[in-house]
DNA sequence: CTGCACATGTAAACGGTTACATGATTGA
DNA sequence: TCAATCATGTAACCGTTTACATGTGCAG
């Protein structure tokens, strides 16, 4: 008789995902996290150390003092039963998709500005765009390096995205220039 | 001396919006959600309706009894209050863009499972885009019809993104299916 | 000796979803 | 008369961000 995996609360997914792969603290986890999955899953500290604890008790993670230096530290390894609820979330393709995009509301908008205004906002759009372009393709070395299937992939999903959107910004902002 | 507009949450900025077309009911702008901005900025009248109350009291719309039949209905329409506070927030070029896709967290970590699994998970995403790019097709009219640049330019983006969306998860499929 | 990175945590405020609750009107 | 749609709202719960709080160790 298989016990059925425990649910996993948002944060608790990265989490898991990144103790998969190797035991970590706290502080690595963010670290990773803002250096890979930020652009699509970001957590914080306030998130992060909460859920550790929560992950503990639920016997998903294993605590183990680890400190370097004299530094106090406490790192975390998944368990088996930390595996299973893992792969069962990534294997279940029910997914909730909500997402949010204020940019996408200020363009859908944008109508109510002038047009010098209008075309303000599709530039700064525009900038946003290119930036975070400019930023994957920094992180790029790192996820080339990866060991598994995922990574890199999620990395050139960014950066289709980010082309696209530059794309469709210098397309409006034609059609705003052209306009009257 | 001109007051500064007022901040606006999240919710207010969506009803604003939709209230400086015309002047709706919850009800009105709750459907209107659901057939336009929910693919990029969904509201529930668990925020809508508490929500208009609150910019009633800030004096950014005006309540008006507006029975329909012999159903009781409110009706807000935008002051020009609010409508300064909602161009102040269309022009502002900040703009925090967290996002948060549940798909791409799942595909990072596909590389946990075994081929066959993986392979099912990326047609199950695939599955989705391809949906949505169907949801988003079938109310491409409405969005053409709209008398300012805008609505129907945010289309055309969800519907590139689902299309590249698609494309990711086939060229993905392959290259999962020629592993090894 | 100073500032930065390491390291861990809590509390308040905020925003959002879901479930619940109620009731009227209209069309089949 | 029954179901769907119109219409409005609240309360509990969940998750996230931000600000705060504290302290260590290392490099320059």
């Amino acid at each position: 008789m298989e016990a059925k995996p425990a649910h996993l609360s948002p944060t608790a997914r990265v989490i898991l995902g990144l103790l998969a792969a190797a035991p970590r603290s706290g502080y690595d986890i963010k670290g990773v996290v803002d250096n890979s999955t930020r652009f699509f899953w970001a957590a914080s500290y306030g998130q992060i150390y909460p859920e550790l604890k929560r992950l503990a008790e639920q016997g998903l993670i294993a605590a183990e003092a680890a400190p370097e230096g004299g530094r106090r530290r406490t790192t975390f390894r998944i368990t088996d039963e930390g595996r299973d609820a893992l792969t069962a979330w990534v294997r279940d393709p029910d997914l909730v998709n909500e997402m949010r995009d204020e940019g996408l509301l200020k363009v859908f908008f944008v109508g109510l500005l002038e047009r010098e205004d209008a075309i303000a906002v599709l530039e700064a759009a525009r900038e946003k765009y290119a930036e975070k372009l400019a930023r994957l393709r920094e992180i790029e070395p790192l996820a080339a390096g990866a060991d598994r299937f995922g990574p890199l992939e999620v990395l050139q999903y960014g950066l289709g995205m980010s082309e696209f959107g530059v794309k469709w910004c210098d397309e409006n902002l034609k059609k705003l220039r052209e306009m009257d």
